[in-house]
RNA sequence: CGGGGCGUAGCUUAGCCCGGUAGAGCGCCUGCUUCGGGAGCAGGAGGUCGCAGGUUCAAAUCCUGUCGCCCCGACCA
C-alpha cells in the first residue's frame, strides 16, 4: 500500500484533510473560474436529500416556493442603505448585453430581498394579503476573495425564505420558527449540533433589524454558521414600499422576515463527522445508504454472489414502495478490484452500511454487515434485512449525533476564565467559550484583532450557563450579556 | 490589494544551482494469474516542460516580461 493513497489526516492538518477529503471522495472538483466549484453526483446527492427534507419542513409550515430572477437592477440594491453597504463590494455586475452597453447595470443576486420586496409591494394591498410566505431554491453570487469547497464559493446554492407580516411580533415569531426548523434539520438529520441565538450588531445581516444563527462546532473546534434567520423589520418595506391597508383602514408598512441556508452545509457534514478514512454520511442524507460489495473467486460464484446482491438490493430499494420504506442500496459489481479496493473506495465515499457476500455466505443466506461509523462488524440473515436495517440506520443516525454533541461538549468552556487564558486557547486548540460581554462593540473588536474569534451569538435560553457570568471576561465591568465565542470558518 | 511560494503526462513530482536524447510513482489501456481489507507479472498509451520574447551552436534549465494557481493577511452564507 502506497502512502499516497491515504488521506492527510486531521490530527497533521485539518485544513488539507478537508480539501482533500472533498475532491477524493468525488463531492466537488475546482472549476475552471476562480472561486467556483463542480459539485459532482456524490455531493448533490447529498445537497439533493438536504433540499428534500428542509423543502418538506418549509411546506408543512405553510410556505410556498416560487422563483424569482437572477438579474436584478443596480437600483435596487442601493434602496437600502445598510443593504447596499455591505453587499455592493461583492456584487458580480452586468454591464453589457447583446453587445451594447447596458443603460442599467444588472446585478447578480447575492440574495434576494430586493426583487422580492418590490414584487411584494405589486401584490399586497390589504393585511388580507399577508402573510406572505415564500421560498425559493438558487443559486446566488457573491464575489469572494478567499474561497474554500462549499464553505466559501462565489457561486454557491440555497434556499432563501421570504416573508411579509401585519406585525412586528408575528415576524419575530415567524424569524424563530425557521431558525428552529433549521435546527431541526440540522440535528435530525445532519446530526449535527447547533448552538441557536442572536448575532451582535457587527455580525447582523446587512439591513436586518436582527440576526440569528445555527452556530455548529466542526473538528477544529471552530464554529461554521450553517444558517441564518432575519427579521427585517419594516426596513426593506419602507424601501420597496410594500404597505398595506390595515383593518382599521389605516396605511402600514409590512414586516419582513429572510432565512437563508446553503450548500455550505454540506463543508459543515464533512467536518462534523469525517474521519482519518474519509467522509461519514449520515443515513438520512447520503444517497447510498448500503453497499453491497460480492466476493467471489470463480465465475460461477461471481454469478451468483451479484444475482443474490441485486436480488436483495431490487427487493429493499424498490420503487414501489413508498419513499419513506425504501432503502437506497447500491450493488458495487465492477470487475477486477478486490473486495478491499472496494471496501477503502465506499470508505472514503462515507456509505454507513457495507453487506459482504461471498460463498460461504450464499449457503446460509447471509451476508456480513459493518457500520461505517464504529466499523462494528455482524453477520446478518437476507431475510432479517428488511426488518433490521432501517433500525441499524436509525441508530447510526442517532450515535453519530450523540457522538459529535459530545465533541462539542468536551470542547466548549463555560467556567470563568481570564482574557489570558482566553487568548491561549484560541491561539491553541480553540473552543466554543461561554462567558460575559459588557455590550461594547469596541470590546467584540479588540478580541477579534487579537485572538481572530468573535462573537459567535448571545445563546438562547437554553443554551446559557446555569450560572450565568457577571462579568466582561475582557474589561472586569458588569456583564450585559453572555455570549459564545469561537474562532470561526 | 499587501507578504510568501509554485507552474514539467490525468494526479504527485525528479531534473533547473552547474544549458547537451524529459525520468519516476500513482492512475489509465491490453492479456494472464488473482479476488473474505488498497493484487502480481508482462506489454502499452500518454509531454510542443504555463505563455511570449531574449541570450546561445544548443534552453525544462540562464535573462526579461506576462498569465495562472496555492498559502498567509484585510472581507465573508
Amino acid at each position: 500500500m502506497s502512502d499516497d493513497k491515504k488521506l492527510p489526516t486531521r490530527a497533521e492538518n485539518f485544513s488539507d484533510w478537508y480539501n482533500e477529503l472533498v475532491l477524493r471522495s468525488e463531492l466537488a472538483d475546482y472549476s475552471p473560474v476562480r472561486g467556483c466549484m463542480v459539485i459532482r453526483p456524490h455531493g448533490y446527492g447529498v445537497w439533493e436529500r438536504m433540499q428534500r427534507a428542509l423543502d418538506d419542513m418549509f411546506k408543512a409550515t405553510g410556505h410556498v416556493n416560487a422563483y424569482f430572477p437572477l438579474f436584478i437592477p443596480e437600483s435596487f440594491l442601493s434602496k437600502e442603505a445598510e443593504h447596499v453597504e455591505g453587499f455592493a463590494p461583492e456584487c458580480a455586475v452586468v454591464t453589457h448585453g447583446g453587445g451594447k452597453l447596458l443603460e442599467e447595470r444588472l446585478v447578480v443576486r447575492p440574495t434576494s430581498e430586493t426583487i422580492i420586496y418590490s414584487m411584494f409591494a405589486k401584490w399586497v394591498q390589504s393585511y388580507r394579503d399577508l402573510p406572505l410566505l415564500y421560498n425559493q431554491w438558487a443559486n446566488v453570487v457573491r464575489w469572494e476573495m478567499r474561497t474554500r469547497l462549499f464553505l466559501r464559493t462565489m457561486e454557491f446554492l440555497w434556499q432563501e425564505g421570504h416573508t411579509a407580516h401585519v406585525t412586528h411580533d408575528e415576524a419575530e415569531h415567524e424569524t424563530r420558527k425557521m431558525l428552529g426548523v433549521y435546527r431541526t434539520f440540522m440535528e435530525a438529520y445532519m446530526a449535527m449540533p447547533v448552538i441557536t441565538g442572536l448575532k451582535t450588531d457587527s455580525e447582523k445581516f446587512a439591513g436586518a433589524l436582527r440576526t440569528y444563527s445555527c452556530e455548529a462546532m466542526m473538528q477544529d473546534n471552530k464554529a461554521l454558521q450553517a444558517g441564518t434567520s432575519h427579521n427585517l423589520g419594516q426596513n426593506f418595506a419602507k424601501a420597496f414600499d410594500l404597505k398595506f391597508q390595515t383593518e382599521q383602514g389605516t396605511e402600514a408598512f409590512a414586516w419582513n422576515t429572510s432565512w437563508g441556508v446553503s450548500t455550505r452545509m454540506v463543508g459543515g457534514l464533512v467536518m462534523t463527522h469525517g474521519d482519518d478514512a474519509g467522509l461519514r454520511l449520515t443515513p438520512k442524507l447520503t444517497p447510498i445508504q448500503v453497499v453491497i460489495v460480492p466476493i467471489y473467486k470463480t465465475d460461477d460464484e461471481r454469478a451468483a454472489t451479484i444475482e443474490a446482491a441485486k436480488r436483495i438490493s431490487d427487493e429493499l430499494g424498490s420503487f414501489t414502495r413508498p419513499d419513506h420504506e425504501r432503502i437506497r442500496v447500491h450493488v458495487d459489481e465492477r470487475v477486477g478490484i478486490k473486495p478491499g479496493a472496494k471496501y477503502y473506495h465506499w470508505e472514503l465515499r462515507g456509505i454507513p452500511l457495507r453487506l459482504e457476500i461471498g460463498p460461504r455466505d450464499l449457503a446460509a443466506a447471509s451476508g456480513m454487515l459493518v457500520r461505517r461509523d464504529t466499523r462494528e462488524k455482524r453477520p446478518i440473515a437476507w431475510d432479517a434485512l428488511r426488518a433490521e436495517l432501517p433500525i441499524v440506520l436509525q441508530q447510526i443516525q442517532d450515535d453519530m449525533l450523540a457522538a459529535a454533541r459530545a465533541r462539542m461538549e468536551a470542547h466548549t468552556i463555560r467556567e470563568r476564565i481570564s482574557y489570558d487564558r482566553f487568548k491561549e486557547i484560541m491561539a491553541g486548540d480553540g473552543a466554543f467559550v461561554y462567558a460575559g460581554w459588557n455590550g461594547d462593540p469596541a470590546v467584540e473588536a479588540r478580541v477579534k484583532e487579537e485572538t481572530k474569534a468573535t462573537i459567535r451569538c448571545i445563546p438562547d435560553a437554553e443554551f446559557r450557563s446555569q450560572v450565568a457570568p457577571t462579568t466582561c471576561m475582557v474589561t472586569g465591568e458588569p456583564a450585559k450579556f453572555e455570549v459564545l465565542w469561537a474562532r470561526s470558518y
